[in-house]
RNA sequence: GGAGGUGUGGCUGAGAGGUUGAAAGCAUCACUUUCGAAAAGUGACAUACGGGAGACCGUAUCGUGAGUUCGAAUCUCACCACCUCCGCCA
């Protein structure tokens, strides 16, 4: 959500933001209803007044005939309110709706292009894993070594179902245990969320109205949480924040349930894509500042391919395009893993801000030094989701015979050096 | 799941259809007094939207939404949250 204000000043900044993510939005159709808005509220605000003055008179008059006289001419005067109330209620839910559709602006260096193919590759770490053989996928490692369970999986979920086991849960749990520290040691607050939300919690990240398709929903009308990112975005909602806080820094920790809508065709077998996974998502509330934004975001990715590189993996890191970002993203990067078997990178983690896009959505606000009330800055960006960092740990980590290396800085926590 | 109760500003808490954005107290801030502090006194003290260069003015907001009424914090209905008791459960 941005400001009516901020629109109808920056139309043309506005368009091209549509154009630039590739959204059908239309400014001009937002301005028509907001003017029609405006109008209305006008007439309905001077109807009111007219109204609240003559209450006044009404409860003073003694004379009960003059009294008569007042409330009948106010019986006028509300029949001409509620038409006008009505004509702006139908404009106020079309108003609504489109306001829902702007899109946040993308920052400048945001480069053009439709989608994850058109993305910058901005830094390559590592060198691509060399093996004297020839490596297997993860799902032919990770079976031969009972870590997942496919076929039982589909059994009991369907699609897309899997189960974890073995050294493949038990390395689950050390991941999340190294991750807890690392991202704790940087000043996160571990958090354990709902991930039962409220739908307007999915408006409020800007997930929702859009991906309506890609949420479970239970009977009583909430969804599952894809991320992390809903349920701590929804925690400091309509709170005013003391700014001695700031920034607020939590990691969380979460299933994630994606419904997968439309991707029937794509990643099909193993578990770079599932219905259900683990995450640890950071998520940062900071004063509205760009700059302190930009500096947070960039913080953020690298503490990301920090952790990516203190596991060994090698990695690219990417700058999404236009195209390929969300509606309330300013700027995103993407960490890509390499996954041998498939020679190419596979996303592990996104990156993104949001300036005051959601926090006017959540109606997060804090005072500045001068008492004045501003909408805070939102980031967030992935720390670690399980099982899909089993894929490229377990494929550029595997030995001739099958077995896998652990890396290092997991091994004290799984207590081997060697998964075999 | 059953029965009952409660929801008012940063907090406590009055108000029970009529000039109530809302008494009082606490907290906070400014000023007075003081060498300084405490105490006391005086004053200020919500947010959003619309109008205005501005001082200001208008409208809305008493958990949320709908309704009754000329007029709703106050009456009605639905929903949400919390509390107490019973049941169930990890």
């Amino acid at each position: 959500m941005l400001d009516i204000k901020f629109i109808k000043e920056n139309k043309d900044l506005v368009k091209m933001a549509a154009e630039k993510k590739h959204s059908s939005f239309d400014v001009e159709a937002l301005v028509i209803s907001d003017d029609k808005r405006i109008a209305l509220l006008n007439i309905v605000e001077g109807l009111r007044g007219e109204q609240n003055k003559m209450n006044n008179s009404i409860a003073v008059e003694k004379d009960q005939a003059i009294r008569m006289q007042m409330i009948n001419e106010m019986r006028l005067v509300k029949e001409d309110l509620i038409k006008n109330e009505e004509e702006l209620k139908a404009v106020m839910i079309e108003w609504q709706a489109l306001m829902l559709q702007v899109p946040n602006i993308p920052d400048m260096s945001v480069p053009d292009g439709d989608s994850d193919e058109d993305n910058q590759e901005v830094k390559i770490w590592g060198e691509k894993t060399a093996f004297s053989f020839e490596p297997k996928d993860h799902v032919e490692l990770m079976l031969n070594l009972k870590m997942v369970d496919f076929e039982r999986g589909v059994k009991v979920h369907g699609f897309r179902g899997y189960y974890l086991m073995g050294m493949g849960a038990t390395l689950s749990f050390a991941i999340w245990n190294y991750a807890l520290e690392f991202f704790g040691s940087k000043g996160f607050v571990p958090v354990i969320p709902p991930v039962i939300v409220r739908k307007q919690n999915l408006y409020g990240t800007g997930h929702l109205p859009g991906d309506t398709e890609d949420y479970y929903m239970t009977q009583d009308g909430d969804a599952l949480a894809g991320t992390a990112e809903v349920p701590l975005m929804g925690m400091h909602a309509d709170e005013i924040i003391d700014s001695k806080n700031f920034p607020i820094k939590y990691l969380g920790f979460s299933p994630c349930f994606r419904r997968e809508a439309g991707s029937h065709s794509k990643d099909v077998k193993g578990l770079i894509r599932v219905h259900e996974f683990y995450k640890l998502e950071q998520v940062i509330l900071c004063e509205a500042s760009h700059n302190e934004s930009v500096k947070l975001h960039e913080e953020l990715n690298r503490n990301t391919e920090e952790f990516i590189e203190s596991l060994g993996i090698p990695y690219r890191t990417v700058l999404n395009c236009g195209g390929d970002l969300g509606q309330g993203q300013v700027k995103k990067y993407d960490i890509e893993l390499w996954v041998p078997k498939e020679s190419k990178y596979r996303e592990i983690s996104s990156a993104s801000y949001f300036h005051d896009f959601q926090t006017r959505r959540f109606n997060i606000r804090y005072r500045n030094t001068e008492g004045k009330m501003h909408y805070a800055h939102s980031l967030n960006c992935t720390a670690i989701p399980t099982p899909r960092i089993l894929v490229s740990m377990v494929e550029n980590f595997q030995q001739a015979d099958g077995t896998i290396i652990v890396p290092k800085v997991l091994q004290k926590y799984l207590g081997k050096d060697i998964i075999s």
